[in-house]
Order: structure tokens, then sequence, then C-alpha cells
DNA sequence: GATTGATATGTTGTATACAGGATATCGTAT
DNA sequence: ATACGATATCCTGTATACAACATATCAATC
């Protein structure tokens, strides 16, 4: 189990050790360092972290409401496998879930609101039109995920609805999961690790483009409270391009994807 | 805290300690005996349940998952409180969710999952239909959640959608503790603890009906696949419905509802 | 009398210790 | 050689113990 790069940097200054854990071990898992089907030992975590078992058990309970690992008491606790059916379904749940959210954003939306959102746009499309040297590629790869959130946040934030909007978030969370696996299969030569997002994006810059733009179409009509063009956007933002990524996975690996190799 | 009537009949034969106090604690929420805004002292519980408190300190962190009880680190846990907002809220995400799952559940209806639902429906039926006897009344009181989630369940797994039916779960255990709430509100005189249900019971014996009718109209529409229909039919059973609660709650207490007393 | 600071108490977060179940290893019998 | 069973090992679940933080209580000062 390759933690110790993520047990290099703890802790992490937290309110407990249990949410650092959590968080470590969430990103180790989000980026693949822990793929599908690994069983997490209690006891190996808790040494390289440096902590005892107790706060492993609770960060893992943690991660198992959020959906990423499953526990079988007195066995132990796997990363959760991920097939092609469960990344449908979560396009299905992030659609009409998101909906729901944009709608009502749309009409509450200020124009602070849209120079919050804007903002987020602008610093992630700066970012990226510099990526072509190799080290603001990187860059671009590690704030990706944290800005690409951030933005999500800025847009449905403005509709008062905290749990819809932590539903939402979990799903994306599970989303880029499988985006990172997506460009595995596409890309099989890179490794489906941290890096593979630079990997792909170098290749795909307009297409990074083309989602940032699309970003900024929502915020647009949001600003003038126009809900059914924003979920036009939105639907073409996660129905058409995941349905797209959906159909290629099928294409590529015929039964349900593994990520253990 | 009045939970010795819960840690009366524990343990619950159950995997794990852990499991059986979070199906008791759950079960003290949902039913009020818990009003939000209560705080959970972990070594109270602990020694009512006769365990230590580690299992109770997981317990409480899977139900945070839940969105029952919220954690103040290094202060303490408290059930969260419930405003008309977040009822509103939860029936939205209801709805969407819901939508999502009857359509697609009733593009994969069977007649062994019509067959399956009705039972649900039927058993239901019949002990609404002898319910005006106390006893049995109470019977339907204690049973109505329970068979409730249990058609719900039987409508939405053809479906197939493991994640979305939990989703779903959790969105109608909230949605449970806000309509018991919701009856104390309408009916000051009762108790807004587990006898609440049967005390409006009595008094809305075909309100309940038209309930099980229109779980009979949703199962007719997936089983002739008809999905606009069933979603028509659950449009009217949570949102129409819904709403005029919300508007109800809304008109007795301006404020946010506050459970405690 | 009100406000600030020190002490005391209670509660949480974490470490360590222990018991029971699950899996692996090995020997034996067919 | 294979299948079955006893034993050993490992790991989880839970209990107990301890440390750190938060709040309450009280005293002293302005």
């Amino acid at each position: 189990m390759s933690l110790d790069t993520y047990a290099a940097n703890f802790p992490i200054s937290s309110p407990t050790m249990t949410s650092s854990v959590a968080r470590l071990l969430r990103q180790a898992i989000l980026e693949g360092a822990l793929p599908g089907g690994s069983v997490i030992r209690q006891e190996e975590v808790a040494r390289k972290f440096g902590v005892s078992r107790v706060p492993i058990r609770e960060a893992l309970l943690k991660l198992e409401g959020e959906g990423l690992v499953e526990t079988q008491p007195r066995k132990g606790v796997v990363v959760t496998m991920l097939s092609t059916d469960d990344f449908e379904e979560i396009l299905e749940m992030r659609f009409a879930l998101e909906s729901l959210a944009i709608e009502r954003a749309a009409s509450r939306f200020t124009a602070a609101h849209c120079q919050a959102a804007m903002a987020v746009v602008e610093q992630a499309r700066e970012i990226l039109d510099h990526s072509e040297s190799p080290d603001l590629a990187k860059e671009f790869d590690s704030r990706w995920g944290e800005l690409n959130w951030l933005f999500h946040r800025r847009l449905y934030e403005p509709a008062g609805r905290p749990r819809l909007l932590a539903t939402i978030e979990n799903l994306q969370q599970l989303f880029a999961r499988h985006l990172r696996l997506h460009i595995a299969v596409r890309d099989p030569q890179v490794e489906p690790t941290a890096g593979a997002l630079r990997a792909d994006t170098a290749a795909n810059l307009t297409e990074w483009a083309a989602v940032l733009d699309e970003h900024e179409q929502m915020v647009r009509a949001c600003t003038r409270h126009d809900a059914p063009a924003a979920v036009a956007v939105l639907k073409h933002h996660i129905s058409d391009h995941g349905t797209k990524l959906v159909r290629r996975l099928r294409e590529r690996s015929k039964p349900a994807i593994d990520e253990s190799r």
C-alpha cells in the first residue's frame, strides 16, 4: 500500500487527528493511490501515520459514509470498487440534484455571486492558459479538483440548500475518482495516479477550455435569472459529456472495470 | 434524556455493538425521544447501554453521516435541529431523486416486482382497515414507518441503483422526523413522541388510506411501464402533499421550529 | 458591582490492553 | 494427491486508561 507519500505530510493542522487522517485517506483514494479493492489494515495505517488505531477507525467510518470504502464487520475495510454502472448512477444523480440547485440558485443570484463565481473561473483559466510549460501544467493538475469544486460551490451556494450542496459535493468526489479512472482507460500508457490528470490535460487543452466556457455560461445564465438556460448548459455539462464517457468506458472494458491490476 | 426505554431492549442481536447502538439511537431520534438540540453525552449513553464509549462514538459518527446529529470537535454531539427550510429542502431532494428512481424502475418492472410491492400495500391496508380498535391502531403506528419504507424499497429496487436507493432512504428518514414534528405542531395537545403518529392516525384514517391508494397507483403505472404517469403520482405524493405541510408549518410557527421545549 | 484571571471539574480525543472471530498453516486421513 | 480438520496467527471490536481541551466556579482587582 503506497500511503507513505501521504503519511509524509502529516499531521495537517486540524481540529482532530480523525479529520486529518480522513482527509489524507480520502485524497489517497480519490487520486488512486489506494485503488478499488484494496484492503485497508488499520494497524498498518496507524503505524504509517504515527497514531493509534482509534482515529483510523473513526476516519474510515466517515469515508464509509461517503461511499469511498466498505466495511465487512470483523473482516476488514475495502476501498469501493468502481463499475461503469456506478458511474452512470452518479451522473444521473448529479444531474438531478445539480439541476435542483442551479434552478434555485438562478432565482436568487446577485451580482456579488456572479463576481465570486467568475473569479474562480478566471483563476482556473489563467492557470490553464499558461500550462504549456510543464510546471504550470503540474500546478493545473494539482489545483483543478480544488478549483472545480470551489466553482460549483460558488454556483450552488446561493440556493441556500446546505444538505443538497453536501450531497452534490460527495457525488462530485466520486465522479472525479471515476474520471481519473476513465483517463487511465483511454490512455493506458499513463499511470492512473495523481499525474494522470496532467497527462490528459496536456493532450486536451481545448477540452478543458470548453469546460471553463460552460462554467462561464452557467454563471451568466444564473446572473440573468434564466434557470432553463442554466439547466440546459448543465445538462450538456454533465449528461451529454458524461454519457459519452460512459460509452467509451463500456467499449474499452467489457466487464465491470477493476482498478486493481 | 429519556433513553432508558431504548436501553431496555439492548443489545439487539447484531453483528456489532456499534450497529446496535446506532440503530437504537437512530430510532430514539426519529421518534422524538431525543429532540433537536439535545446534547448527547457519550459516557451517559455508554452507562445506559452498558458498553464503553468507543462503540457509542462510532455509532454517533454514523448518525452524523446520516445528518441526524452534528459534532462540534471537543465540545459534544447535538441532535440536529429541524427547520421548515430543511423540510422543504428534503422534499425537493426526495422528489428529484425518487423521480429518477421510479422512471428507471418503471422501465424494468416485472410482474414479480408488482406482486412484491402490492403485497406490502395490502399488508398495510389490512392493518389500517382494522385500526379502529385501539391495539391495532397501535400496531399500525409502530409498523407504519417500517412498511412505508419497505414499500418504497420494493418500488425503487428494480431500478438497480443502490446508491440512489440509500440516499432516498436517508431522506425518507429525515422526512419522517419532520412529519412527526408536523403532527405535534398541528395537534399541540399530543406528545410529539412515539405515540403521535397513532393519535394522528385515529383522526385521519381516510388520509392514510389515500396514501395507500397512491402507492397502489404508482405500482400499477410501473407495471405498465408508464414512467410519466408514475412520476405524476409521485409528484402529488411528495411535492403537492408536502408543500401543503410546509405551508401549515409556516403558519403555525413563524420562526424556525424548535423541538426543544 | 462588574470584569478579569486562576483553579477546579467535567468531557472529549487518543493510546494502550485485551478478548473473540476469521483466516492461514499444517498434519492427518481417505 | 486431495479433502478435511486442528492449531496457530492475525486482525478486528471493545474496554480501560490517560491527556488535552473546554467550561464552570471562585477570587481578586479596578
